[in-house]
DNA sequence: AACCGTGGCAACCGCCACTAC
DNA sequence: GGTAGTGGCGGTTGCCACGGT
């Protein structure tokens, strides 16, 4: 028996609160989340702050728009895959599930909406777009007959294959680029060699590949604080509160503290910091 | 300027799977 | 083997910004 827990914060996450997730995981990994909530005083259930973190704070995120490889890639895989958001942000480095589901959903609604009013494809630029991109795809791959696939159906066009569509190189898309092609590519030699034997990456290799993906790519913005001898960096928020940081390590169990600061490499940093803070 | 519809996104909920005891 | 705790995933909801009227 589980009793709800009273005072549990729900709703809009703080800067506040985004800046201490952040330095918790950084402290104590992105795994004990139940250990995570309780320790740093969020008020929040260890699932919520997983979902902050996998969502919005993880340094190997990207932000801004899909690109149109992106796109592509996310029809082509939901075609495989169906509904299998996980799996599918997992070729899709930086993006999130919650992403992609959201991008889903849109993309359905609109597929929806032109099917609806038997607009032409020429209707929207994007849409045209993703329209002339996902049929190929999806109407190449045994694709159950569900309701669902009607969106996908424009008219009939000819088909041909994905690999050979071609995209308008745009400044924005080479701007959130994270490695156009050779992303792609690879994702797509990842499904043939899933077809073969299944290989599915833990959540560690995904960020992991994520890391190595991303590192030229992406710069996550870091605070990085130089002073009395400390140098501190951390994963940028808009406003560092070291009070509330510091105050909650203060407040944890005794014990607990015991337990990781010793051996947190991370912490000694945050530490010092909050300490020299404190004390000018 | 006010209202309305829509899209984009963040976050919650419920279910399931896994693991430790 | 049963149970509780926890994490992960997919579905859903609600808020907010923006554009059109």
């Amino acid at each position: 028996m589980k009793m709800v827990q009273e005072g549990i914060r729900k709703g809009p996450w703080t800067e506040r609160e985004d800046f201490k997730l952040n330095c918790f995981v950084g402290l104590f990994g992105d795994r004990r989340w139940d250990f995570i909530a309780k320790v740093s005083g969020l008020n929040r259930t260890g699932k919520s702050c997983r979902l902050r973190w996998v969502n919005y704070l993880h340094p190997g995120l990207k932000r801004g728009k899909m690109t149109l490889q992106e796109e592509r890639l996310v029809l082509e895989l939901h075609s495989k895959w169906g509904n299998r958001w996980s799996r599918i942000a997992h070729r899709l480095p930086g993006r999130t599930d919650n992403e992609i589901k959201n991008y889903w959903r849109t993309h359905m609604r609109k597929q929806a909406q032109e099917k609806k009013r038997g607009l032409s494809p020429s209707s929207s630029s994007s849409n045209s777009c993703l329209s002339s991109a996902s049929n190929p795809t999806v109407n190449s791959l045994p694709f159950p007959k569900t309701g669902e696939e009607s969106f996908y159906d424009t008219g009939g066009h000819d088909i041909i294959a994905v690999d050979s569509l071609s995209f308008p190189k745009t400044g924005e898309e080479s701007f959130y680029d994270t490695g156009g092609p050779e992303i792609i590519a690879s994702a797509e030699k990842q499904i043939e060699e899933e077809k073969a034997g299944e290989n599915v990456y833990s959540m560690d290799d995904i960020w992991k590949d994520i890391a190595l993906s991303e590192e030229d790519t992406i710069k996550p913005a870091y605070y990085s604080f130089s002073e009395g001898g400390s140098t501190f960096s951390h994963h940028a928020l808009a406003s560092p509160s070291w009070e509330y940081f510091l105050d909650s390590l203060w407040r944890m169990d005794e014990e607990v503290s015991k337990m990781f600061l010793p051996t947190s490499d991370q912490f000694f940093p945050c530490y010092e910091y909050g300490r020299a803070s404190l004390t000018g």
